[in-house]
RNA sequence: GGCUCCAUCGUCUAGCGGUCUAGGACACCAGGUUCUCAUCCUGGUAACCGGGGUUCGAGUCCCCGUGGAGUCACCA
């Protein structure tokens, strides 16, 4: 039975990098129909941010992923778990205690010292270090990548296990909680492969089993380099509001750095379950392009009812346009949002008068001809439908000589204030015959006053 | 610098020795539909990092360069 688990750190908000690798922890346990597992690692006293555990619950439920099970490492540590281990390790000689102050890699530079000094001291009090082998090769086969990665353990430190205030590293935490959770595949950041040796060595002292390891690739800014929190958007929940659809950041996340044979593009979550196969995974850093993203969002929000869309603009938006009237809106505009927040600047021209831009008149001596030409076909008009405004219309705009494009144009820029808009006809129907015409009117006014 | 990973269109990728004059998607460009824009449809531009091998034959295997990435904490 497959098990695998999302062990994320509550230091921050959960980003879409932390999410991939959920996504993909997830489908590969549900492909198999085991179980995913939500486990907190919060062994870091002083990066912990307690709304950290919040975001990550609620962010992992916005996008579907349900995990079967929930630990939170302070809690096991309670229970002197950890410490057990550790102690166990340094009674069989395979770690050490030592008191030595602790070092800060960024001071250190890169000459620091792989055998610790306190390997052969005896100490019975310190922190738990492991004690690496000399001269011994060491490997595992990675199911991402897909071959054997190996080292030398000559070139591997000896990594701290258990820190003076009593709670484990990640080193000793992780690997002790994936054998006692009888976690099958160990799913993580390609940032953990360099300290991998070590992992195999805490596994292979505490029970000699190990689970299968695979590392991802890292999302990479656009511009090169590790994606920045300031200059990249990257937070999860900052998508939702900025309009993005759960399913449209799922199945694009699902892209970046996940493909299968036929290359199909187009995922929901269960589907990905149930195409998912641990050979699609890509090996090298993919960019954070949002370009497919937007084109994903298009098309997921384009599949959605005017119903469904009124309710997300609803929830998105901060506005007091009644349901209704934004249901009644979502057809002349649904194939223009790229965001469900394109809403408000696509629709703002049925709440207030734009002002109007002469300048957006090719001709405004034609256009006044057309516009008033249009306010005379309009003022008749007691019927206000589609099929009333529309009858005989374009016969009397090309017995006149003038080109219907042209002329619609002109109408267009008068009422909406802008060159693209949705048809006008159908915009106008939505507008009502008085505020069209008063447009209208306006518009003449000010060509009027121009010239 | 040591260790480790990676390398196909601008981007995401298919390809796992011959079917590759390298396929798809996004983006871009052009055309069509349309009263504009958008949607939609059609077409187009665009890539195997370099050099050596192995082989009858290499994008596909090996080696060396080069480039990119990660890491070297009592952080995860």
């Amino acid at each position: 039975m497959t098990r695998t688990r999302f062990a994320p750190s509550p230091t921050g908000f959960l980003h879409i990098g932390n999410l991939r690798t959920a996504i993909y922890a997830y489908a590969m346990a549900k492909h198999d129909h085991g179980q995913f597992i939500l486990r907190i690692e919060d062994t870091d006293q002083e990066r912990y941010k307690p709304e950290g555990i919040d975001d990550i619950k609620k962010n992992l439920t916005t996008f579907g992923l349900k995990w079967d099970e929930y630990y939170v490492q302070s809690e096991r540590k309670k229970t002197g778990f950890y410490q057990k281990i550790a102690e166990k390790l340094v009674s069989q000689n395979h770690a050490f205690y030592c008191q030595c102050p602790a070092k800060n890699a960024k001071e250190e530079g890169f000459s620091s010292t792989l055998r610790d000094p306190c390997r052969d001291k005896k100490l019975t009090s310190g922190a738990i270090k492991l004690r690496v082998p000399d001269d011994e090769k060491i490997s595992y086969f990675d199911f991402v990548l897909q071959k054997e990665v190996s080292w030398d353990t000559n070139t591997v430190y000896d990594a701290t296990l258990l820190k003076t205030d009593g709670f484990p590293t990640y080193h000793l935490a992780a690997m002790a909680d994936d054998l006692d959770m009888k976690i099958t595949h160990i799913l993580r950041g390609h940032d953990w492969m360099p300290s991998t040796p070590v992992h195999l060595l805490v596994f292979r002292f505490l029970t000699g089993n190990q689970p299968q390891i695979g590392h991802l690739t890292d999302i990479q800014s656009p511009n090169g380099g590790k994606l920045s929190k300031r200059r990249d958007s990257v937070f999860c929940e900052q998508f939702i509001n900025d309009g993005y659809l759960p399913e449209a950041i799922l199945n694009f996340v699902i892209l970046l750095g996940w493909a299968p044979k036929d290359n199909r593009e187009l995922f929901t979550l269960s589907e990905f379950v149930q195409h998912f196969d641990p050979k699609g995974f890509q090996k090298s850093n993919p960019l954070f392009t949002q370009d497919k993203l937007n084109w994903l969002n298009g098309h997921y929000i384009r599949q959605k009812s005017d119903i469904e869309i009124t309710q997300l603009v609803k929830t998105l938006v901060k506005t007091n346009i009644p349901e209704d009237k934004i249901t009644q809106l979502l057809p002349l505009i649904k194939d223009r949002l790229v965001k469900i927040t394109d809403f408000v600047p696509l629709t703002s021209l049925f709440f207030e008068a734009p002002p109007v831009d002469l300048a957006l008149f090719t001709d405004p001596a034609v256009s006044l001809e057309h516009l008033k030409s249009g306010v005379q076909h309009l003022s008749s008009i007691d019927n206000w439908t589609k099929q009333g405004l529309e009858l005989g219309w374009t016969d009397e705009i090309k017995a006149r000589g003038w080109k219907v494009g042209d002329y619609f144009m002109s109408v267009r820029i008068a009422i909406c204030g802008s060159r693209q808009t949705p048809p006008t006809t159908d915009t106008m129907l939505v507008l009502g015959k008085d505020e069209t015409l008063k447009r209208l009117e306006t518009a003449i006014q000010s060509i009027n006053n121009s010239s």
